[in-house]
DNA sequence: AACAAATTGCAACAATGTTGCAATAAAAAA
DNA sequence: TTTTTTATTGCAACATTGTTGCAATTTGTT
């Protein structure tokens, strides 16, 4: 994975490597309130062009639920992105237990179709209880 | 129109009047800079409070487009909310032409079904082109 | 090793959103 | 209708979030 910046066409410095490697430790999505916490010392203009330039090349998106902190997270290797416009097909699945989200990759992504309108790409909330939240009970 | 508030449990007062007559103004989902230029004097705490007020009685709700700016748009009159959770029936469109967001209401709105996980409700972006968009090129 | 180009860190600033409180207005009760 | 209760408004001050410009530094390249 530490060929992740390389790929993408932009320069590998030591303060994207540990943006990244925060992105790397975690399973769902999160938060800058988060980032800031696991960065030990860091310049804060600098975190938030970095994770901008991160959202422009296709390494994380950004996940934001109404009334809700907006939170961060890896896009797949495969992610296709224009600008700072991805297109994922997976779902974000947000649990009112944990509160947290995280990206679900499902076969069954569904499609839509609304009579003259074209639409190119879904992004999907879902909310619920995840699987770990489920057996907890 | 004019019962919304009164139906709502909230005060009708004539600053909340007026935010709301902006908002039926409009089809589509505006932001927050529409509404100010559209009230001709106001204070801004007060018009914070206000859609934060409207958005807990369900009578707007927040759509938020990923590197765009906040949007938000009238509930549905039938529009289910428990605090500041929203949940609609409806899609949100958000034309990549006009850059406008729409709710969309349609038959189709889809149910995903994921193992292990209990979805209760989607919100759904869809990206594209709306009608009025695709007939004028 | 030297160069060009991108990135960093700092300062200053802009936009966005929140809290507390006294004055006021709306709805309910008398 | 008047009084009382309760919510709302407007203001000040503050907190958070995000941006821009620029000089110094670092990266990838020749």
């Amino acid at each position: 994975m530490k060929n992740n910046l390389k790929y993408k066409k932009i320069r590998q410095t030591p303060f994207r490597e540990a943006v990244l490697a925060v992105f790397e430790k975690h399973t769902n999505a999160i938060s800058l309130n988060q980032i800031e916490l696991e960065l030990q010392q860091f310049d804060r203009i600098t975190l938030y062009r970095t994770l901008k330039t991160f959202i422009e090349n296709g390494i994380i998106h950004e996940i934001i639920v109404p009334g809700e902190e907006k939170k961060m997270a890896l896009c797949a290797k495969d992610c296709e992105h224009n600008g700072a416009t991805h297109q994922h097909e997976h779902i974000h699945f947000h649990c009112k237990i944990c509160e947290e989200i995280f990206c679900l990759e499902t076969s069954k992504f569904p499609t839509i179709q609304v009579k003259n309108y074209q639409i190119d790409s879904l992004e999907i909330i879902a909310k619920g209880i995840c699987s770990a939240c489920k057996n907890k009970v």
